[in-house]
DNA sequence: GGGATGGTTCGATTAGCGTCGAACCATGAA
DNA sequence: TTCATGGTTCGACGCTAATCGAACCATCCC
């Protein structure tokens, strides 16, 4: 058993492309199979049951069992943090690499996790901040709920757990922070449920649509 | 060649324990050669000059030549945010694992790349946006710059460079962010100049001495 | 029960990579 | 010039880990 740095662990467990693949995949939050996990990295079952044993071993991914099927999920936010992490570095190589409109769409609003990413994100972080919706400590003011229950959200409804209420993520095409937490979840589930926007199928992709974006803006007024 | 997700690639950097080892050592921001590099990573210099090469070009380190000597240090301060997420995951297995002193010290105040991390780099950011030295977009305003004068930061003394003036980088022991960026930096330079701290020699520790602690709390106030 | 599907375990193969010894090049000092 | 030191290149060795075929277990449906 050769020692070393944890870090390297971790390292080594994103580190296969198969593996990388995965946890892309599940980037958006969702919680997939056994075997649609071996689809999207291109191996065997076989072959993606002992990868995702070894993330599990590690603590990246979170399994539930239902039924016959058992469905993997990333085992947490700092999870999404590390790959947006890992992103920002390779893009960076080569800059303006390929911007095809499907590049677009990612930069201008993804799900990341299970919140909002991308231009449409990281404005609201910003104006979140600047009209003093949240303080120093990234805690909600009293103006902050007014306009969140404006939304639809009330301060109860917010399920309870020791996973911090408001989280500032790196943002990997903006460079710039985006609202992540557990009101990062509910903001943009509330995004969802207003038909401000929906996700396209297979992909990270938020789209707004030309009224929920006017929408939205004129909710961060 | 096998193909697969750009961030496997970065990710298998790091993924060694030699590696990551120097990548650990790097953090404090110096330059180090490769056989000091060959020693922390507990191999020959053949074997440290190989991941050396890989590490460049895989552009995570940079290297200066000087002499006979090759100086190598981090890329930038994107490769220490890799690190400290990568950390945060490490030590978040088993939350209350060793608390010696030397951890407890690196709690309070340590060096991040080039900046200052820990209990008081955290308050460090905290105050500057709670008192509106820093904008929404972390640009600094009037206030801010006034205050960093009392400090003997000239907004001309810091150096130009395409390296934003202000980051957030997440803290791996606070879970929070400090300030990162030029003025992360200077901040820091400026702390140890007035002798208000001082780096303990082999490690990322700052020590604040009690009356260089008092000074700094004053001048946040 | 019988068949189909999701998932795991085992074993064997293979390929990649970390490692070091040895030789070699470059720089600086005596 | 000669020697010492920092660093790299080359080649060979050995280990680890990814991969898949085949067999096996569990669950669901008919």
């Amino acid at each position: 058993m050769k020692e070393g740095p944890e870090i390297a662990r971790i390292a080594a467990l994103v580190a296969d492309p198969a593996r990388s693949a995965m946890l892309l995949a599940l980037m958006d939050g969702r919680a997939l199979t056994a075997t649609e996990l071996a689809g999207v990295g291109g191996i065997t079952r076989q072959t993606a049951s002992s990868h995702l044993a070894k993330l599990v071993e590690g603590e990246v991914l979170v399994v539930e069992a239902q039924g016959r099927h058992r469905y993997f999920r990333l085992a947490g936010s700092h999870v999404g943090a590390l790959l947006e992490a890992l992103m920002v570095f390779s893009s960076d190589a080569v800059p303006p690499l390929r911007t095809g409109p499907r590049d677009l769409s990612l930069r201008k609003a993804r799900i990341c996790y299970d919140h909002l990413a991308g231009e449409m994100g990281v404005m609201l972080y910003d104006r979140m901040l600047e009209e003093g919706w949240l303080g120093r400590d990234l805690d909600v003011t009293d103006k902050g709920w007014t306009k969140l229950a404006d939304l639809g959200l009330q301060q109860g409804d917010l399920p309870a757990s020791n996973r911090p209420l408001c989280r500032a993520c790196l943002d990997w095409s903006q460079r710039r922070h985006h609202l992540a937490g557990r009101l990062g979840k509910a903001v943009l589930d509330r995004v969802l449920a207003l038909s401000w926007a929906r996700r396209l199928p297979a992909s990270r992709v938020i789209v707004f649509h030309p009224e929920g974006e006017r929408r939205f803006g004129e909710w961060l007024r």
